[in-house]
DNA sequence: GGCGCAATTATTGGCGCCAATAGGCTAGGA
DNA sequence: TCCTAGCCTATTGGCGCCAATAATTGCGCC
């Protein structure tokens, strides 16, 4: 009884899609009662969510001042993704043992999808199929625990919004290198697969948008 | 007026404190009440910093429930452990370039304070200089980011209790990593520094306690 | 005597209220 | 006219109370 609705929502994932999506602008002051409005929940869930999205450094936070969308620091974004780089080429090294036949045509599945919403789909289909390629790789890795901090870089390096593709080209060329990555694959060349990660991921800093000067709040 | 002694402690390192001192057994239910009194805290502040472990994965939350120390699962310390090492291997590697004289000069001293510590000390302050030694290089690394991640990893590994040396030989061969990392410093040879830190972390799996039959409780 | 159900109790967790604090605004003086 | 000081308001955040929920124990029935 009392089948109570509680739908466990987890609202800090919900923040974060709201700050990914640039919903609000970097350094912008997070005012508790909006949010509160904005998501439809007590304000007391709205202060664990905040916490919990300040110790992951998405927002960041002013004792007795409040919240802000962290600033995305130009260094720190390079740093971030190198240690992405790191991290993912690692994993896709490792699970490159423990990939058969089906796995690559799979893998090849997947990013025939991001080719598909590259070239017509919305900016979230192509996040959404992209992690997905990623994801589908490094569930292979025998490492869990690799792949899962893997995953938490990459989520907190995506919390800052400007990081999205900014370009139709960066797309594709995001959609090559999935190819290139599938390819060192096929070989089973270990050195092969690391590098093309690695370029992979740090080809997204080369299509740097030029960081249209935020003016910093205060 | 009001000299508020607010004194901003936070709670979630102090009960880390406590768990990695062993004060709770893995497994054990860990009860709001019980906590309030022995950190002298508000139930909402231990409901936060309980809230802030169980990201770190020190404790699991089961709703309705309540909080328990984290089981200390043999493979995901091993996994963590090879994350570790990747991690700190890297920071180690890109510090490398930025050491100059003094720098060995200090992380020597850091070296000779754990070895004391190994020889005469108490496990904690054993823990305090080894990390000194650590965080003194990873100092020197560029990439601060990744620093910060792998203090991040090392920390959330260090919260299961019984991953603390075991013995005295154990703590002894940590000791003499230290030097044979200092040596490969010294000599310049990146390869031979991965190879040195990532044996040194690693090394700390092989003195596996063998894992005392812990009964899972319920 | 053992098993199952139900009442009781212990524990968690949701939430709203109020105090504390910072920032802005206005008024007064130089 | 500009600077300063004090008040005022908007916002955060600490905390205690009570409802919701699960474990436990006691009782009755088989």
């Amino acid at each position: 009884m009392t089948r109570s609705p509680r739908p466990r929502r987890h609202l800090a994932a919900e923040i974060a899609a709201a700050i990914r999506s640039g919903a609000y602008r970097s350094g912008e002051w997070l005012r508790q009662v909006d949010l509160e409005e904005r998501f439809a929940a007590t304000r007391f869930d709205i202060r664990a969510a905040l916490a919990e999205l300040a110790l992951r450094q998405a927002v960041e936070h002013v004792p007795n001042r409040g919240f802000r969308i962290a600033v995305p620091d130009r260094r720190r974004v390079r740093d971030m993704l190198a240690v992405r780089a790191l991290l993912e080429a690692e994993a896709a090294v490792s699970a490159l043992p423990h990939l058969d036949d089906a796995a690559l045509r799979l893998l090849e599945a997947k990013a025939d999808a991001f080719d598909r919403a590259a070239a017509e789909g919305s900016m979230a289909s192509q996040s959404a199929t992209n992690l997905e390629f990623h994801d589908t790789l490094y569930g292979f890795a025998p490492n869990q625990a690799l792949v899962e901090v893997a995953k938490e870089v990459r989520d907190r390096a995506r919390l800052w919004p400007l990081v999205l593709w900014p370009s139709l080209r960066a797309v594709r060329r995001s959609a090559e290198g999935h190819r290139v990555i599938l390819a060192a694959l096929r070989a089973g060349d270990a050195a092969a697969v690391a590098a093309s990660v690695r370029a992979h991921i740090l080809g997204s800093a080369a299509n740097d948008p030029a960081c249209s000067a935020e003016e910093a709040e205060r």
